[in-house]
DNA sequence: ATATATTAAGACATAAGACTCTTTAATATG
DNA sequence: CATATTAAAGAGTCTTATGTCTTAATATAT
C-alpha cells in the first residue's frame, strides 16, 4: 500500500470538497457520510489537514471544514505530505536507510525513475484536476452524477 | 510504504543468495547476521518463498536455503507476490474497492500508467540482475566489496 | 444566558504488522 | 544410536495503524 488509509480518506474528502465550488463550511459528518468513512477518523484526518493549513475550520452551527485555497492550488502532493509525510516518499525500495547516489542499493536507479514519475505525476495534479475529471466523466455518462461516482466507490472496506 | 518490510527483507536476503553464484545451501542465520535482520523474523519470512517454490530449504548440518531456480529465472515480481500477494500490486491508489476501467476514480489513469511502470519494471528485473549491479558496483569502486556495500546498508531500521 | 451545533483534543479499543521464542521434524556425523 | 545442526511450525509479545468514544472549546441562535 503505497498511501496509507488516513491518506486516503483524506484524498477522497479533498475531492469531495473541491467538486463543492460554492465553498461554503461543510460538515465533517457530511462527508463522511457521503464517503462512508468513519466520522471520528476521518475528524482526526481533517484536523491534519487543518494543522497543514490545506483546510480551513469552524466551529458552531454552520461550521464546518472547506479547502483553505483555491483547489487549483492545493496538490495531490501536499495532501500526501501532510498526511503521510515527506518521508514517505523518499523511502528506497528496499528500505535500506543509507540507499541513495552515492551508496545505491540494487534497485535505487529503476526505482528512482519510477519514483521521478510518480513525484512529478503528485506535483502536477491538483484538486481541481480530480474534480475536474469527476465532472467530465459525468458529462460523457449521464446516467451517473457526480454523487454517484464517488458514493459507488464507498462500500464497506 | 509500497512494499511490507518483510517483503523488502524477503528482495535483500534473495539478492544476497543471488550473488552467492556457487548455489550452496547457505543458514539462515548467515544470512540473517549479513543483512542485519532479525533471525526468528526472516525464517518466517524465507519459510513464505520457500512455500512459493522461490527457495528450497534443507534440514539439518550444511542444510540452510537456495534459491529454487537459477537467479535469472527468479523475477523481483515474483517475490513480492510470494510475500505481499497479487492483491498489493493491484490496488487503487484511493484504495477504492471497485475502482477499475469502468468505474474509474479520479485518479486512475494517472495511477494505472505509473503501476503499469512498475510492473514492468518488477516483471522484467530478476535477481540476477540485482545481483549482477552489485558485482559491476563494485567492479567500479574497488574499495567497495560487495559484501560491505550490502553490509552498509543494514543499520538498525 | 441557555441551548444547540460543530470542530479539537485526548483517551481508549481493536486489528494488523513486526518481531521473539519454544518446540518439533529432518538430516548428518561420530 | 546419540548428538548436533538446521529449517518448520506454532504460540506468543510488542508496536503501529486504524477506529471509537468522551469531554472540552468555540461559535450561533433564540
Amino acid at each position: 500500500m503505497l498511501l496509507s488509509k488516513s491518506c486516503m480518506y483524506g484524498l477522497r474528502a479533498s475531492v469531495l470538497l473541491a467538486s463543492r465550488e460554492n465553498a461554503e463550511f461543510v460538515t465533517i459528518r457530511e462527508l463522511s457520510d457521503e464517503l462512508n468513512i468513519s466520522f471520528y477518523f476521518l475528524t482526526k484526518v481533517l484536523q491534519q489537514m487543518t494543522k497543514a493549513n490545506l483546510l480551513e475550520s469552524y466551529k458552531g452551527p454552520n461550521g464546518g471544514v472547506k479547502l483553505a485555497k483555491p483547489a487549483g492550488e492545493i496538490r495531490f502532493m501536499d495532501v500526501v505530505i501532510a498526511i503521510d509525510g515527506l518521508k514517505s516518499l523518499n523511502e528506497c525500495a528496499l528500505g535500506l536507510p543509507g540507499c541513495g547516489v552515492m551508496k545505491p542499493c540494487p534497485l535505487h536507479e529503476q526505482w528512482s525513475a519510477l519514483k521521478t514519475d510518480m513525484l512529478n505525476m503528485m506535483e502536477s495534479i491538483t484538486l481541481k484536476q480530480l474534480s475536474i475529471h469527476e465532472r467530465t466523466a459525468k458529462a460523457s455518462d449521464q446516467t451517473i452524477d457526480i454523487k454517484n461516482r464517488i458514493n459507488t466507490f464507498f462500500e464497506p472496506n
